[in-house]
DNA sequence: ACCTGAACACCGTTCAAGT
DNA sequence: ACCTGAACACCGTTCAAGT
């Protein structure tokens, strides 16, 4: 009688085959490393199987496909975030938890390409949506209009993390919005022309801050 | 002596070589087509090569590159755009400028993707920009805030066209937000909790109109 | 069970040559 | 002047095979 190889042969009782060189873990913070030193564009399945010193088609013995491991990616990050302490008084923890929501997104580019859907949807970011939603409720707003309110804070937050991500690469060379301003007739456009060059100096974190606190002004004025 | 070449055996006079093929307005229709109808994402210069039964590099010779096509049909786009009476009254036309910035954008997609600074860089959109700004002015803000003003509304904007954008596709599986939501603990998120799958039920574009004018609103409020 | 290699169907762009 | 063909350096993913 042959023997049959063990079942714990390969290093842990219960594991059979070939024996991992992979892991899920190396691959996820592999592909961190190179979104937070390269930015997304960086990261592709096959730059990152080298980067392993593996093959592209090894990944996919681990997850699923490209999105898959972007939402692994999301979760990691997620995870990672302190959950400080909240303000006590609602219209404070609103600000708080509104601002907090920019703050944590806005180094990371990479996730304003990644986030596929309406939320930051990994369910340790969620504390921040519900600190949201449960301050405009104690401000006086029906939940519904809490989970409007709550869609026009993302909105304004998205829509600040998107231009801010385009703004980046060219510091340097006037952008094709210096020109268009350059070359816009002052009778037509009093206002622009006014501006000139300075129209793009670029907004400071302080100008953020303003508007996202006229935002949420506005809208405890408008929903409540 | 044997008779050289006319100069203008091409057909038009000082004209010399090859007769052109493709136009560069060819080229942008087809593209427009494209972009029209399968988005930004199916239109590559391989792509739009084929729908012209030429070659990818004879493109080349009628634009630098894959950006400059895309500015180009943006111009084009901005161009056709009709130029209305705007009403007299600053306020009214604030919000009526504001809605028809997210208006004329909010059908076409692909412009989201392409735009790459903080403006609708084009020429012939900038009487929208100059319209928000006047206003703003003549609502009471300084020429700074008003600036700002614009570019909180714009922010907005862009953040509204995202999210429509990215909300398209999957319209009939749940989507990794809902499955999220559902797995709340209704201890931990007592607010998300209680709404359950009914979180994700689509904006209409009233809710749209509506945290638009709460925005500025808030905006008038805060710089004024 | 885990990994490899070759293949498919794509990209944007450069370079040298053809008409 | 305008266009072609081949090439370079990439993509995500599938399929069949190897250990």
């Amino acid at each position: 009688m042959q023997p049959t190889p063990a079942p714990g042969s390969a290093g842990r009782p219960g594991r059979v085959g070939r024996p991992p060189r992979l892991s899920l873990d190396a691959i996820l913070e592999t592909a961190g490393r190179i979104l937070e030193t390269e930015g997304a564009a960086a990261l592709s399945m096959r730059r990152l199987a080298r980067e392993l010193n593996s093959t592209p088609m090894a990944l996919y013995h681990h997850v699923q496909d490209k999105d898959e491991l972007l939402m692994l990616l999301l979760d990691v990050y997620a995870d990672a975030i302190p959950r400080p302490e909240l303000p006590k008084d609602p219209r404070e923890r609103l600000s708080y938890c509104a601002h907090m929501f920019h703050d944590i997104l806005a180094d990371r580019p990479w996730i304003v390409e990644v986030l596929s859907s309406d939320a930051f949807a990994s369910v340790s970011a969620m504390w921040i949506v519900e600190g949201v939603v449960d301050s405009l409720v104690e401000c006086g707003l029906t939940p519904q209009d809490a989970a409007q309110g709550y869609r026009v804070i993302w909105t304004y937050t998205v829509g600040e993390l998107t231009l801010r991500h385009r703004r980046r690469p060219e510091r340097t060379a006037p952008t094709r919005l210096d020109l268009t301003m350059a070359s816009l007739d002052a009778r037509e456009y009093p206002r622009l022309a006014a501006f000139g060059s300075r129209w793009n100096e670029v907004t400071s974190a302080d100008d953020h801050r303003r508007g996202l606190e006229a935002v949420i002004n506005g809208l405890l004025a408008e929903f409540r």
